[in-house]
DNA sequence: GAATACTTGACTAATTTAGTCGGGTATATA
DNA sequence: TATATACCCGACTAAATTAGTCAAGTATTC
């Protein structure tokens, strides 16, 4: 059971991002250098964290990005979502022949992992950003 | 974040054996059958579950599987570990430049993932079988 | 106008996953 | 004792996913 690298370099750059409080955009070159993440895979990330509202951008030389909202507004929950990270631990409906299909009985696990969903959704929907920075 | 199928099917296959009280072997054929499982994957997926002392085997015709404790007394997170599916999140050891090895500081989001690490094992740890096949 | 920094979509190498294959060995029953 | 059934085990492989890179931009400030 693993988390992607997308999905953790999301929360450790805007962890970072967070750090500063005044809103002066900061660049993604500064957080590449500080945190040992490819500039380019960045890029890419910041791009969804841009689409799905969570930064807005700056162009040009001094530009950068900036939290739209207070870290402490951010849920990492948020952050998995922009990121297509379905939390979703299984898809029940991938294994159809087990008939956990919806149409006929579900399979005996079908509502452990159903649980372990909504447990673990609970964990990133309690933690926002800014329970990152303190500590 | 998923499971791998390996574990799900362990946890299915399991669940099975483990509504049959009688200490009858069950043979992978018909696990295989019910749950629409590859019979050669589930060969492998035992084979593990036997090295773990999980589950033990019985040779020849009539033969198949057992298991050893009660339902209730072996925990999924027994079975996860039976198969190397590590629950760990993330390994910050692996991205070492970000000082994330134990030799300085740690990234930021190092207890966010250990904290994870804890609460899913948590979940693993106070589920059985038993409470599978109850429901 | 030069430098910086965001923007976008396509591409790719490496790894992992989800199995299969082919050869066994042990045991109960006829 | 032959045969069918079922476990045993290591090697192999196709497909999918991951973790990025590359190329060719556009916007903004100094």
């Amino acid at each position: 059971m693993r988390l992607n690298t997308k999905s953790r370099y999301a929360v450790m750059a805007l962890a970072d991002l967070a750090r500063f409080k005044d809103n002066k955009p900061i660049s993604l070159r500064d957080i590449s250098l500080r945190q040992s993440i490819s500039l380019l895979y960045l890029e890419q990330i910041f791009s969804k964290l841009k689409k799905n509202n969570i930064v807005k951008s700056v162009r040009g030389i001094n530009g950068g990005y900036v939290l739209i909202k207070n870290p402490k507004q951010i849920k990492i929950s948020e952050i998995f979502l922009a990121l297509d990270e379905n939390l979703k631990t299984m898809g029940c409906e991938k294994h159809s022949k087990t008939g956990c299909n919806g149409r006929s009985a579900k399979c005996i696990t079908h509502n452990l992992w159903d649980e372990l969903d909504i447990y673990i959704n609970t964990f990133f929907e309690n933690k926002n950003l800014d329970d990152l920075i303190r500590n």
